[in-house]
DNA sequence: AAATAAGCGAGACGGTACGTCCTGTCTTAGC
DNA sequence: GCTAAGACAGGACGTACCGTCTCGCTTATTT
């Protein structure tokens, strides 16, 4: 159920109301930034965006899908990176962005969590989170990685994936349980604790 | 809602059944194990443990705190280390019996799981998730990161808290999250990234 | 669905509120007198009485039931008749009474109506109207029918089930289609077109 | 909503398809056949003809009004009569009639009950199932009376619609509450409990 | 041939009702 | 005083039909 962004082919019939799609996305954040997961079913969106339940059921089989849809739409672009920096600054940029996302811009960071939490018990639902946000991430980290290691600036011989899950499972880990504050130190901290960067003097001798 | 050892002050009228406590806490694991938080209510798990509704209400606020209690009643001993073993290979050992439990302990693995997104949008349940297992559990790892800098064997210039998170969130991650297979092979890949340990000999010797 | 006049065994449990199954009847057939079947459904009896849809559930299967056993609550009575009169007063007077009924009673009178449209597709609904409405009604005049065989005032070749067919059915046709006046005129008209009654003359000589 | 035998105009624009009337009507009287009125539905008739709901609203207001329709269009000339026979066999045999179309075409006598049901909350469509069904067919049986009463078969001082009433309303009655079979046998168990017919010869004679 | 107009299918949509399930509370009886 | 049994209001679920509203295509008549 991810966000479309091409306008069908227009064939007869009356066609689908943007406003209506719009206006449901909203409310479901808006819900969800409110009252987290227990204020938000399909009932309480179709009263919040004014549009009828079974228009919801119409286009989305469930409140977390909804939320998951509203969330790609107001963040698909923060995975972008800059190609000229450093792997470490490339890598440092990205968990600054994510952790920024989560700490400044509220709707998101709920819907995170909601979606996370509903995910639990529908699978469609967490293969979709998997697919369409967390998936395009980790492959924007893992082309970095991977980048750093052609280029000498990353150890060639760490596993891609445990690292980004060594270097991004704690701002989601701290999210969810909230046993530690989130902020962008965390970013130098963990970083600190990371060898996977290649020393500058070995990095003469490889390539 | 944590697990109360002692038996109550013993005052007039008919003392509470730990049959009946026991054969709540188990219908809850067996029913979060079968089908995860949809499958959780109050009435399901009355139903399935052969108990009035109220009693439940009674004792607990909602099935979330229920599960909890199951879970702490079933694992709570898994924190226990040895004190004569490194400080590399007692962080090993910690991660190691997390996963294993994960792995191995299909109701575990489904509590937790359930718990954690109940937890969402609960407050108290995600202060006792976060008080009962998180923290007994954090606090283990950092006694042996904290002994480890007394000895020597760990960098003392580490934060000790991103460190924890660093080493154990990915393994709640892939458990929540399901993008990679969690195994006992995720302990050296991740232990391999981080260079917390102080070592005598130079660093490239390893690979 | 008929209505129980017995209070039940009295076992453990809250007792059934009779103030409630009180309201619901009257909300039914107050609904049904005021826009017909079209005004009927579980979801507006509920709104009207102040109820929960789900105890109208728990206690009938449909909005015709419901009406049904309001109609059966509020005019039980109506079917007695003196022994004392004769066989042609007596089945005068049951004609009578049924006009009455449906003439000067309002909601009796959308209630029926309102019954007899159901329980064209609702087989139970329809056998419930058969047992409690139209059997008693009809045995009562059976009865009278018999005796004024017995005492000679009724010819006794007659076909009984017939003759109260030919006697009552058109009281109920005009209700339903309303293609001309019921008024209590009705009454002696039909019974002048009626030949079952015994000449005097021919009396005598029976017994 | 009766049937249209007129063409129309004939202005511009597309005509009328015949064929999509035809399928309606028909979807119509088979749906109701097999399910009764709880089986008819603007939707269900539109899918089953194979035909776009809009046509329907187009057309016609309601499912009754469809299944009028199709009931008059399939039944219209069985009123008529042989205006040699005595007005006895010409009643008779409307009663006739009316019980073997009831009893032999499943389709009408469904469309019957189901237009008498649908009529208690629909003016329009009572009006319409008076004028266009009971009405004709009440009028042929007036003038076999009134016929009978100019020569002499007929007592003068009957009331002709009492009369009416009398005879033909247990055939719909026991169509609608079915508390009695409906056969052949039923035309002369009624006239045989009238008394309408002027009889040259002493009553005594029959039994 | 083009303009005009109605018929008609496809589809979106708000609204209401359906019957079921779970929640949390309350009321009774029994242990 | 703990517990089971049960009644109840409230609210969400997912589905069905309602009636209305675009659309776009088709089929005719009229200019």
């Amino acid at each position: 159920m991810p966000a479309e962004s091409v306008p069908a082919a227009r064939g007869p019939g009356r066609p689908r109301s943007s406003r209506t799609r719009t206006a449901i996305l909203a409310a479901a954040v808006d819900l969800v930034t409110e009252g987290g997961l227990a204020a938000l079913s399909m009932s309480s969106i179709a009263a919040r965006a004014g549009v009828s339940r079974v228009t919801l059921y119409k286009w989305w089989s469930s409140p977390g899908a909804i939320v998951l849809d509203g969330l790609l739409d107001r963040s698909h672009s923060s995975i972008e990176h800059d190609p000229s920096a450093s792997a470490r600054d490339a890598i440092a940029a990205q968990m600054q962005a994510l952790i920024t996302l989560f700490t400044d811009d509220g709707p998101t960071a709920a819907a995170i969590r909601a979606v996370t939490a509903r995910a639990e018990s529908d699978a469609q639902l967490a293969r979709d989170l998997r697919e369409h946000w967390h998936r395009p991430r980790r492959e924007v980290a893992a082309d970095i990685l991977r980048r750093g290691i052609r280029s000498g600036e990353v150890r060639p011989e760490i596993d891609v994936e445990a690292t980004i899950d060594l270097l991004f499972a704690p701002i989601y880990h701290r999210l969810l349980v909230d046993h530690a504050p989130l902020g962008p130190e965390l970013v130098d901290q963990l970083l600190a604790l990371f060898n996977g960067f290649a020393e500058p003097a070995p990095r003469l001798t490889s390539t």
